[in-house]
DNA sequence: CTGAAAGCGCTTACAG
DNA sequence: CTGAAAGCGCTTACAG
């Protein structure tokens, strides 16, 4: 079945029929300049007769480059990965590079075994790692781009910029009278959920506000759940800001079975803006990501590495947009 | 930057530090039978000091196979995607294959132009599609499998068991006293949506119940809220069976708005098991999808293809599972 | 069980 | 602007 038994076309048969050298196909394929007009009609001709494709592996073999990247998957249960997945792949594609999917499983360290591994294999050119690892890039034999989790080049002024918008959300509820919070985390090996949490923790700071407590979590609606559940009664916490939209609909979940009112008792923040939490009862206040600008900026940087030019420009404008809706209000009447 | 400056280790040079003959050395990496232990602990002894590695793009342009398997992702915003590209990837490096991830976007005819095109390229041994094509895969030049959407392969006794859940779902409304249901659609250029349909249709007919009407839908939460929305008052509706959770949320949503309680005037039966419908208020009924399972068996039977072997044994058991939660439960007392 | 020869289909210098 | 030669690193028959 396949390729094997298909007697190929060469780049040999589309010269001889054309009349030139294979050189001159070679060159017609690899940019098509230098070519007179008629020499190259005349490729033209003969390659769309045979319908002729150059043998990439061929190529590949010659130039000993492979035009692969590989994409490292998280094992999560969210959706911005595909997002992003997808921008990828589209960016990598109209620059001539394949996307090739793996899926790294186990801790940290397992994660970062495999990525080197496949930066070792020889068979693609760059990896860009949308899963938190424990290594060093520049200890990779080929270039390494980790995003999805804390992307070093959307860091813009200062380095915690990609988690700005959580002191915009604490604003904002302050605004509306909130002074105790409760941050429920996210994973800890992701450089986002730290950020955040850093982030958090000085503007409550700065401005004068109560940290009740950072409650651990694991990016999941059962984490936001049990930390709510535990709150104490009266500990006077009227805002949360979750890690993400899953942490955010547990903790939702958990004020509503304690009987209280959201936002009526509870503010609370999610991060993502996942489909779902805009049609939830109460919907859920977040943060939108563009992820689609996030995977085509990863790859950009990447292959720009991959080719040893210089990193393009970082997005101009925040990626990052902070949506109200209903789990967001003004706290009880003291 | 990245191999080409690197002066690649042969498997000739393997073969003179070990004594032996290339030869061999391909045979040691090929399937290392038929090899005197001794000789093989030579070239183990070789290949770990100078860490090396066949060129497996050399393998791939003397054998004429890539070992690659593509995998077409649909432009959609739900999880699953991700969840059975994760489980098809792993499944297919075990068999020595890499998955390359294609994002195929725009109407049916463009995405069969893009698979095609894919199948054509000379670059992938398969393709595997999340996306509903308007193609018959007896025309694609390598073998195309479709799944995710409806997968003939998992139909198990009859052409419509991989809607089957939806049967089970009537006949529990049904159990409950519900009589007037409603169908909200998914996209009817998915085989799964319309299989879905068909199964409501024949359900509510052999059953003697009464179906409102079947209400358009993309498998969007807009679509699930609009259907419900512009539901008359006093249509006698008690119970939707939705395509998905997405339109499931949306149409819990609305009732909501329109200030009716669910279950207790509406009851909402989603399918997909998201996380999030979990942890909403009131928490939706489902159908869980082993994605796993699907993505793995997509694969096996994509590989097997491939080879030109026969098609691997389906699954046992229905990769469905009925979840009941809180949007269903008895229709108000009449 | 192991070795010598031929060739997969390109591209890269190098000439002209 | 275009052509002849060499070689990328393997595997596949075929001998021994």
């Amino acid at each position: 079945m396949g390729q094997p038994d298909t007697p190929r076309v060469t780049i040999h048969e589309v010269a001889r029929r054309a009349g030139v050298s294979h050189q001159t196909v070679s060159r017609y394929f690899r940019h098509n300049e230098g070519l007179k007009p008629e020499t190259r009609r005349k490729i033209d001709l003969v390659v769309q007769e045979l319908n002729y494709r150059p043998n990439l592996v061929a190529r590949s073999m010659r130039t000993r480059r492979t035009n692969r990247l590989a994409i490292a998957l998280p094992a999560s249960a969210h959706l911005w990965p595909v997002r992003l997945l997808r921008a990828a792949s589209a960016a990598a594609h109209a620059e001539g590079f394949q996307l090739e999917v793996v899926s790294v499983e186990g801790d940290a360290a397992d994660r970062a075994a495999r990525v080197l591994e496949l930066a070792a294999s020889g068979q693609v050119e760059g990896v860009l790692s949308l899963s938190p690892l424990a290594l060093d890039p520049a200890g990779s034999p080929v270039p390494l781009v980790v995003t999805g989790d804390y992307d070093d080049h959307l860091r813009g002024v200062n380095e915690l910029a990609d988690a700005s918008p959580v002191a915009e959300i604490i604003d904002y509820l302050a605004g509306l009278g909130h002074r105790v919070f409760l941050h429920i985390a996210g994973a800890q090996d992701f450089a986002s959920a730290r950020n955040r949490r850093r982030v958090y923790e000085d503007t409550i700071a700065r401005r004068g506000l109560t940290s009740y407590s950072v409650a651990p979590g694991d990016w999941s609606p059962q984490s936001g759940y049990d930390a709510v559940r535990a709150l104490p009664d009266g500990c006077g916490v009227t805002a949360v800001v979750a890690a993400n939209d899953h942490v955010a609909m547990g903790a939702v979940r958990a004020a509503l079975d304690r009987g209280w009112r959201v936002p009526g008792d509870l503010s609370v923040f999610g991060w993502d803006d996942e489909e779902l939490g805009r049609f939830a009862t109460p919907s859920l206040s977040t943060v939108a990501v563009d992820r689609e600008v996030q995977g085509r900026e990863a790859v950009a940087r990447l292959i720009a590495e991959v080719r040893g030019e210089p990193a393009p420009e970082p997005p101009a404008r925040s990626i990052n947009r902070i949506i109200i809706r209903e789990t967001a209000g003004p706290p009880p009447a003291a």
